[in-house]
DNA sequence: CTCGTATTATTACCAGGTATTAATTAAGAT
DNA sequence: ATCTTAATTAATACCTGGTAATAATACGAG
């Protein structure tokens, strides 16, 4: 069997096309050929072998998760899945963990994920024109992992006027990761 | 002058297909053309006319807002621009409101993300491989709007041990926004 | 030298366009 | 009824960045 040693060998070439894509995955396959030093034909072979779709593709992956995302934040104005909610006191709901959710190196969901399920959640359950957070105090107990599903219960504990007190518990599994007590404001719009 | 009156005027058509690429930005012309009633190349003279570009160049443009975005949230790990930093001690970052921040009705800058510029520029100042927040405890003071510049300025006020302790103080002009007293941790990738 | 893999080249085809020119349609004015 | 003019539709050549298939070539090991 001919195994060819050129410059580099085939499992190389594709390992940098791998991290090429990883880093910028709008580059055409004439840019990977001659940055990776082979023809045109190689790259879409190689491509086809390690299962990576066409540039528009992977630029409509990417502008598809973007939409998605905006819309959920923009519209749904939560964070996570709300699975079940009873407004006024107590719901739930659910965040998977994606791969820009997560620190580099250790693949360890970023805090502020856990802080904005916890408080959109919390905001969610108060059912009024605004609502703002006013204060939060959060505990992070457990990291938590890519591909994790972390979910969030929130239930409210006590009312004073138009503030509203809420404890949050998020876990992953059977454990604790993270805990909340938020203090939300209830406002009219014309009261801003 | 022959102003044509046929279904729909050619301003109603163009506000339509505005709204409609407004919905969904990955329509083609001919889907455009079904939906409205009109021919492909009539679609085409609409978007000369308005300015829009084609469907690959719209995908391309989400796509890349995104992968601009997540880039800066995954590896410069940072939520605003640090625009000043002292290792160890304290250190200076800016955030500016753009739309996809913001509640819908009231332009008002979700909370999560005063928190998390303040949580990650806390985190910026530790200076290990790991850094995980352990406690926070936050105050909303003032409801932040689109397009507002915030000031979020960290400084380390304690250490015990891999225990730091860091307040910040995020303002708008002259305005006190936010503030936040968080505990970071600082791990060796090894002990996780 | 020959076998077998890797690589490169070539060709036909596709989607979703741009850009241009020409033909057709519809409605108001005269 | 016909003229005028904007709006619309049609037709054509060309572009990018591919897919898919087939053939030709390079090259190293046995």
């Amino acid at each position: 069997m001919g195994a060819l040693k050129r410059n580099q060998t085939k499992y190389e070439r594709q390992q940098k096309l791998i991290a090429s894509l990883d880093e910028n995955p709008f580059l055409t396959d004439e840019e990977l050929a001659e940055m990776l030093g082979v023809s045109v034909p190689t790259i879409r072979l190689d491509r086809l072998e390690l299962g990576i779709p066409e540039l528009r593709v992977r630029t409509k992956e990417v502008a598809e998760q973007f939409y998605g995302k905006i819309r959920s934040l923009g519209t749904g104005e939560l964070i996570g899945d709300l699975v079940d909610i009873e407004i006024g006191n107590r719901g739930v709901s659910v965040l998977e963990v994606r791969p820009d959710m997560v620190f580099g190196k250790t693949k360890i969901l970023r805090g502020h994920y856990l802080f904005a399920q916890a408080n959109s959640l919390a905001v969610a359950l108060i059912n009024a024109e605004v609502v703002l957070t006013g204060r939060a105090e959060v505990r992070f107990l457990k990291p938590v992992l890519l591909r994790d599903k972390v979910i969030a219960y929130a239930h409210v504990t006590n009312r004073k006027g138009s503030s509203y007190f809420i404890e949050t518990n998020s876990r992953v599994g059977n454990t604790d990761v993270f805990k909340g007590k938020f203090t939300v404001i209830a406002k009219e719009l014309n009261d801003l």
